[in-house]
DNA sequence: ATGAAAGCGCTAACAG
DNA sequence: CTGTTAGCGCTTTCAT
């Protein structure tokens, strides 16, 4: 840190008013002479002040900046969700300029709470203990991508449940019978929400769930690859796969690619996410897109009320929109 | 903020000594009776008490939180290089027990540096202003993935000069003279870098250069395509690209696939950053891996040198390295 | 080895 | 509308 700092001290003195004036200045208070007003605007453009934030919070004021915390697993920022979720925080709080302080929680609960005004924190895998912490030290907090059943805790999150419902049905409707789901972490909310949804389209729609409809292959590329060399080396063949995450989803078109199977003639294939780096093949992937960029706008707005006026917790469901594209097909 | 949080006085109170010492525990001064650590141990752990940054800071401690400054253009989150940065950054941080306060800078220069104790400013476009800004400031700074000539600021940056001769020069002993180089924006330095070490290598080899040889499309996938386009309708079509980046390299190998143009028999392909998210295709990519890793882990260390024992600025080239794969063959 | 006390820079009553 | 003043929680002399 500088040790030539300016502080609000030579201000005050070089614009001939009492730092108390400065600070209502600078706190953008209606009340000020404008005489006064320009002096300090001069004062504070020729000595370069910029005010010190943390003497502020001591003082009572904000930081004006809000803790990101997300658990930082292995290959997270390879990771499209999770990076998607960075970005989207982070233009949430550009528009209303608060600065993001990033918490990678890897081992260690090591997040000192005095760095922010609050935090969001994602829900990638989940980390509870530190979730309890933090509200016990009465940090306003929300949490992203997490239904939180405890009454005291915001959340926003995506109906999962619901985009795999309509993404399995979709399938459906185009005649498919033989369906699996590639499914992600169970650990995670999400995962076992859309394997829930998944479960819930075929028994509304009367179809009997084989035993290898559900192939849980945790996000993973590699994971994929073996189930569905598995799958398509056994009789009954799956017409339709379904899968967690687009990153999955690509890696099925690889494989069919590579085993001369016909995308989606001989087989129809929905992803999760909308990932824009996976879009330019030739064949467009349909899929389910979670509207992660209002989840955190909607987070940041909750967070803001929270430190403010102190709004009871709130709970929010976004609603998931299946993108219908190139990689679906009726049952031939 | 908490408005119940635990103070440093109640510490004192409860373990019976004054405030002083417990912030001497705190700062893990070595000069204790056992006694009292022991009592203050226990204090602090039954009232779980956590210390205040802020306050810490303004009474002269560290707010142990590096800034990473990141200019923050249009599709940056979607950029791999970018978030290799950030991720690497955050991982050096981790390693150390440092926090990241990270700023995307847009439009205005926001970034307050009392909330941290010193910067990592990544250049991905340049913003000389806020460098100069923060310098003037005199937060402890380094700058990375840029050469500076201010002799006052510390840098960690990477060879692209080399990186793109010695690719351009693996061409060339490939047989290879017409060569063409998409290149990113100009005004990055690490791009012009690339156009120069490109350069060098066909001079140095006697290779003439040609009017379209070397094609700016700004990192981007649709101008690398118009550019394809034209390149591959006129008369002399190259035998070999370069390409500033892996995604352009994966969009010129996309291009091949649907003019089925060979790669490597008719047409060699290098890319640049050894993006592993584009190398599942069957097809591995011949690149230049930047150590961005190292980069990272040299500027915590350089910062934190300069924070703690005011080191004069240092001014570190990593080399780059080329990673031989699938995709360039000899001229047949 | 420990305590008392003086700030660090700022905000928020309070008084005018 | 503005100035005075009392802290915010912590570190750091300076005594003891």
């Amino acid at each position: 840190m500088s040790s030539s700092k300016v502080t609000i001290k030579e201000v005050a003195s070089k614009a001939g008013v009492s730092i108390a004036t400065v600070s209502r200045y600078i706190n953008k208070s209606i009340r000020l002479r404008e005489k006064n007003r320009r002096k300090i605007e001069k004062a504070i453009e020729e000595l370069n002040y910029h005010p010190l934030v943390y003497a502020r919070r001591l003082a009572g004021g904000k930081l004006n900046t809000f803790g990101l915390i997300i658990p930082g697993y292995e290959g997270i920022f390879y990771s499209f969700y999770a990076l998607k979720i960075i970005r989207e925080v982070a233009v949430a709080l550009d528009e209303k300029e608060i600065d993001m302080h990033l918490n990678i929680y890897r081992n260690k609960d090591i997040f000192n709470s005095s760095l922010v005004d609050g935090v969001i924190m994602a829900d990638v895998i989940s980390n509870k203990d530190q979730l309890l912490r933090l509200k016990k030290e009465k940090v306003p907090l929300v949490v992203i991508n997490r239904k939180i059943s405890d009454k005291d805790i915001s959340f926003v999150a995506v109906d999962n449940y619901k985009g795999a419902y309509e993404a399995t049905e979709f399938l459906i409707n185009h005649g498919h019978k033989n369906i699996v789901h590639l499914a992600g972490d169970l650990e995670v909310q999400c995962a076992k929400q859309r394997v829930e949804g998944f479960n819930a389209a075929l028994e509304k729609n009367g179809i009997k769930k084989k035993g290898n409809s559900i192939c849980q292959i945790n996000f993973s590329r590699a994971k994929a690859r073996e189930e569905l060399n598995k799958l398509f080396s056994s009789k009954e063949k799956p017409t339709a796969i379904f899968c967690c995450s687009d990153e999955v989803a690509s890696e099925v078109l690889n494989f069919a690619d590579e085993n001369s199977i016909k995308v989606p003639q001989s087989l129809s294939v929905i992803g999760f996410d909308d990932n824009p780096n996976l879009s330019y093949r030739d064949l467009m992937l349909t899929t389910v897109r979670q509207p992660l960029d209002q989840m955190a706008r909607e987070a940041v707005k909750i967070l803001r009320q929270t430190i403010d006026k102190k709004t009871p917790p709130q709970k929010v469901v976004l609603e998931p929109k299946l993108v219908i594209r190139d990689t679906v097909g009726f049952l031939q």
